[in-house]
DNA sequence: CCGCTGACTCGCG
DNA sequence: ACGCGAGCCAGCG
């Protein structure tokens, strides 16, 4: 699933939790992310953040590492070090209106 | 089996 | 917007 996030598109814990079908397993998603440390795997591990659009590591290098790789993919973070989930988060939020903007992904 | 901990989230104040 | 407490799942001692 996270896989899927798109490029320069950032999702979180609880997303992920959802679209794989287990919406309460919010934790166990971290855990997995985490087992992923180290050799690179080809999982975006870094565009997932919390909810409130902030890095969840614990390990100050990683989150410096982290917010590196999403910067250089064009990810915005503002003075508090937050993301602005409606702009760079992935599923987008549903529009109300049937307005066709961009295309694929 | 019990309890603690962790890349989490939500509801309250 | 930030801090707390409770509820979550998986692992480990």
């Amino acid at each position: 699933m996270v896989r899927r996030i798109p490029r320069g598109r950032v999702s979180t814990y609880g997303r992920i939790a959802e679209l794989t079908g287990n919406p309460g397993a919010v934790r166990a998603v971290g855990w997995a992310l985490h087992a992923l440390h180290g050799p690179d795997t080809g999982v975006p591990w870094h565009r997932v953040v919390n909810a409130r659009g902030r890095i969840s590591l614990t390990d100050e290098s990683d989150v410096t590492l982290q917010r590196k790789l999403l910067e250089a993919e064009g990810v915005v973070f503002s003075d508090s070090g937050r993301i602005d989930l409606r702009k760079h988060g992935w599923p987008r939020p549903r529009t109300a209106q049937a307005t066709v903007q961009g295309s694929g992904e």
